[in-house]
DNA sequence: GCAATGACGCTCT
DNA sequence: CAGAGCGCCATTG
């Protein structure tokens, strides 16, 4: 653990903007770690509450909260989400092509979605 | 050190 | 579009 691509996955999940996410996939990509985004998981599985690490900003790849709610921390992601701004479909799912972050470059198709701001 | 597990993802059906 | 199958690799028992 203590690892120091723990740190670095932190570091990415820290810079995702309030109402939008990101996916396991492309925070493992952009910390440098391509092909491991079960390793994200992982690290944000073992991560604190105080920790500071906005962690309910990250879905699976198909825009789905992919946690097991055994735990009950599902129902609480998709709260969180929702008071940001994200809206989940009626199948628990969200657009990620109007919510996911870029980051490095804004895709003019997701801004002409009307994703630039968040008014409820 | 081997086998099973998992907050995942992509492809094929 | 949904479900099943396979690949991936750190973590855990």
């Amino acid at each position: 653990m203590g690892s120091d691509a723990y740190a670095r996955i932190y570091a990415v999940v820290r810079r995702i903007p309030r109402g939008r996410v990101s996916t396991y996939g492309d925070v493992a990509r952009i910390a440098g770690l391509p092909g491991r985004a079960r390793q994200v998981g992982y690290a944000l599985h073992a991560l604190d509450e105080d920790a500071g690490v906005p962690w309910q900003r990250v879905v699976n790849a198909r825009g789905e909260i992919s946690l097991r709610g055994d735990t009950g921390l599902d129902s609480l992601q998709r709260e969180m989400l929702r008071s940001e701004g994200v809206l989940f479909d009626e199948q628990g799912r969200l657009d990620l092509d109007r919510f996911a972050w870029r980051p490095r470059r804004d895709s003019p198709k997701r801004a002409r979605l009307g994703v630039r701001e968040n008014r409820t």
